[in-house]
DNA sequence: CACCAGGGTGGTT
DNA sequence: AACCACCATGGT
């Protein structure tokens, strides 16, 4: 990683647009989740109470780049009715960290990683999102690998504490993982900026 | 042409 | 609990 800092991570215009893309990016390049967003946008559906209002089969043509657009397409409408019937975000911003979490669990689509980077980005809750990219990190990095997500995420909470911290961890994985370690060892400055004041 | 991308769900063993 | 097929498009 030549580049650590902040990765510009997750760029959107409004928090409900975060919630929109963490369904969107499932299983996807963000090039295309970002197409779907625009176009959502251009339809004036990144809104809770628009979105949740709107015929499936209309949100299913706007999202088809972004890849599985039904099950996202009825995912996301799920998604816009649970805003809306909270009262907004700033409703379900009051809530606290474990129940807000399972209130999203309980949404279809909304698994561990989509709810875990939804209370991070969202609710900047400080949170660590375990994706495949920290485990494959975490598994070479330590002698006895983490044997859970679980186990991981306990792990990382323990050490980074701060929201934006966790954040910027995050990014810098996934920025990571994306280039180099799929197939290849670790490289050398694949850990935190030597300046970051959290060691592991 | 094969493989991957910022997963989740439901079914089978 | 550990697999598995499926969802589906666009990039390399």
């Amino acid at each position: 990683m030549r580049h650590h800092g902040p990765q510009a991570w997750w760029p959107a215009e409004s928090r409900f647009e975060v919630m929109v893309g963490a369904v969107l990016v499932q299983q996807t390049a963000w090039v295309n989740a970002s197409r779907a967003i625009d176009r959502l946008r251009d339809a004036g559906l990144l809104d809770h109470d628009a979105l949740a209002s709107a015929p499936r089969s209309t949100v299913e043509g706007l999202i088809r780049a972004a890849g599985f657009y039904r099950v996202k397409a009825k995912r996301l409408v799920g998604l816009a009715r649970f805003v809306s019937r909270a009262g907004g975000l700033s409703m379900l911003q009051q809530l606290g960290i474990s129940e807000l979490r399972a209130a999203l669990r309980e949404l279809d689509g909304v698994g561990a990683e989509t709810a875990d980077a939804i209370l991070l980005y969202v609710f900047e809750r400080p949170v660590f999102v375990v994706d495949a990219y920290a485990r494959r990190l975490f598994g070479r990095l330590t002698g006895t690998p983490p044997s859970s997500d679980a186990e991981l995420k306990a792990l990382v909470e323990g050490v980074v504490t701060q929201a934006a911290d966790l954040n910027e961890l995050h990014a810098l994985i996934v920025a990571h993982g994306k280039r180099f370690c799929r197939t290849q060892p670790l490289c050398a400055s694949c850990c935190l900026r030597t300046s970051c004041q959290y060691r592991f």
